[in-house]
DNA sequence: TTGTAGGCGTTATCAC
DNA sequence: GTGATAACGCCTACAA
């Protein structure tokens, strides 16, 4: 039951007029051109030249040379030109982080981990939420960037290899590319998804049910292949297949659940390619008085935060997000540095074992 | 219990060496100089005029030239330099989005309405998670975007003030600052608080504590005052100051709890700064057997989305994020173009009645 | 220690 | 329809 008060002091809400932007220019609309280290200059009385120095280079000018400028600079409110600098020194400092989904302290913590040694190293980090493709083009294609660390499955691969053709720095994330100039970083996903199914069968679940994600996301397929490879080791069979796709979301995890309790045969353990889903599975099975983890186990994969909160605890693989955000910026800072690297890099996952699944202390 | 399986691959975690970078520029590493707008008009055999007006403005040259342009540029892998047209252009069609906590999908929503808004006025986005000062100087200061959008209470009002001053196009989230160049948005924290709090006594609550956020926090002195409103209304008189501070985390709302049951004596029911705080106060409730809400309401506030998922579910003050990013990219693009704009606007916030408090179906 | 001059890669204003 | 040419603001040899 949602009460909402009533709006205040919104204003103007219609729709902002777009055109004719082209034709502005910041200064232009309020008549006061931003002062350049021409005008600093000028008033302090000495040439360009020196008030760039002064700058960037404070010990090469004089004590009191280097004060006036620096009044001046105060005087007029200068602010140096980010784009001519750049284009100047042909290097902007800045990586940007390319990412398609930001919810979740799961993305929050890869950025963290990038900020981390970005700053370490003197480098900038803009994010961008790389919705329309032409705000990648634009950091990228247009170097506003000088590398770039991208997690977003929905640029394609083609867009990718072209910048990595043209040497343009990148760390891929989570991606089955690989390319000269270019290094690819990945968690253990099979791994990760072996080590699932397999204490699954050590707990004593004998029917373990891979729950996928979208056809097209390889996440859910090495999750799959992982899940594959822990059944043959048990001498059962695998589908060649998962049998059941989610969209990776919690309404998907709803709806495949229905689905299995419709279908008749019931398994007795769930392995869901995330935790979204695995939320979803929870949720029917609670609803349908399956007891968990006693009637059925269940164990999803990337450790939102939210899997504690839910009640049975959610059992899970755990992504290193922040080591890979700052294996990303490392790597990143290798290329940009022109030392070798690795092309392609995978980190260990870890199993959580929480409250839907039995605990095995002897594991 | 956490498994860590090994690690796998991760190669040289050896800190990579910063020094020197300073000298080297991009091409450099490779050796290989980019082309330049100037390369394709060589290969193309036109001017340099040409080959710009072929890419900026395609009718304005012959269909057969261009053809031969753009194949050139294909050729040659031609990326245009976005510093140089940033320089020449004077705007980055860009705008920053300052953040300080990137975690939860309360950000993420800002951010989605702040993108669409963006989007429609072809702008940019970029976030800036602001750890770092210079960061921020960097992105503002030397204008390498066309305004902001600030949530950071990290970024002091100096700094604001003295963007503003300067005409810098800006709009301030959560703060208490106005300037004459400048918008500033808020939630309506004293108001959703005020409901709030009116609403528990309405459900017969009679004795309710606020638990504030730290004392320095402006959204929690804000919903203290709503609160002190509902208190006086109800003809209690309220304390002059909160009772108890948290830190606008889990921990804190553990901490706060604790010392209040500690006290003796206990209310029965609690308004909590955050819902962060309330998830605590929950939690030690239910270690204490003390019956959620027949024992103790609570209310907290944002309505992040573990609300839902813990029980009872938490009731809660809701504000408009994404309304918030909307109505700041709105105003943003207000400034930009140099209309006039309100210096103030308020978004109303709305109560989300869960399991924490009895939901009165005639309110 | 300071000044002169050239150029980074674009776009825009003019001529032709 | 196309081509010189001049900025945009800054940095850095090099010269003084």
């Amino acid at each position: 039951m949602v009460i909402p008060n009533q709006w205040i002091g919104v204003g103007d809400l219609s729709l902002t007029m777009c055109w004719g932007y082209d034709q502005i220019t910041i200064e232009s609309f309020w008549g006061y051109p931003m002062p350049t280290i021409k005008d600093v200059a000028k008033l302090a009385g000495v040439s360009i030249s020196t008030a760039s120095l002064a700058f960037n280079h404070p010990s090469r000018v004089a004590e009191e040379t280097r004060t006036r400028i620096l009044e001046a600079s105060k005087r007029l409110q200068y602010r140096p030109n980010g784009a001519a600098r750049d284009l100047r020194i042909r290097r902007t400092q800045t990586v940007a982080v390319l990412l398609h989904d930001l919810s979740g302290p799961f993305y929050s913590e890869l950025v963290q981990g990038v900020q981390v040694e970005a700053d370490r190293c003197r480098y900038n980090m803009v994010i961008s939420h790389s919705n329309r493709q032409d705000s990648i083009g634009r950091l990228l294609y247009e170097n506003r960037v000088d590398g770039a660390i991208l997690l977003d499955p929905y640029v394609s691969d083609d867009v990718v290899l072209d910048l990595a053709d043209q040497r343009f720095p990148m760390v891929v994330l989570d991606r089955d590319l690989s390319h000269e100039f270019m290094v690819s970083i990945a968690a253990d996903h099979e791994g990760g998804a072996y080590e699932a199914t397999r204490y699954l069968f050590g707990a004593g679940y004998h029917d373990i049910f891979y729950m996928a994600g979208p056809q097209n996301s390889l996440d859910s397929q090495l999750r799959f292949r992982g899940y594959q490879r822990a059944l043959i080791e048990a001498h059962i069979t695998p589908p060649s297949s998962p049998l059941a796709h989610g969209d990776f979301t919690e309404e998907g995890g709803i709806r495949e659940t229905q689905n299995l309790l419709a279908g008749g045969h019931l398994p007795d353990a769930i392995f869901a390619a995330n935790d979204e889903m695995a939320l979803g599975v929870l949720q029917v099975l609670r609803e349908h008085h399956i007891a968990v983890p006693h009637d059925m186990g269940l164990i999803g994969f990337d450790d939102i935060r939210i899997a504690q909160y839910v009640s049975p605890q959610l059992s899970t693989v755990r992504q290193p997000m922040y080591e890979l955000g700052v294996q990303a910026m490392r790597q990143l800072l290798r290329l940009l540095a022109g030392e070798p690297v690795q092309q392609r890099i995978v980190l260990g996952t870890s199993l959580v074992l929480r409250g839907t699944c039995p605990v095995l202390s002897e594991y």
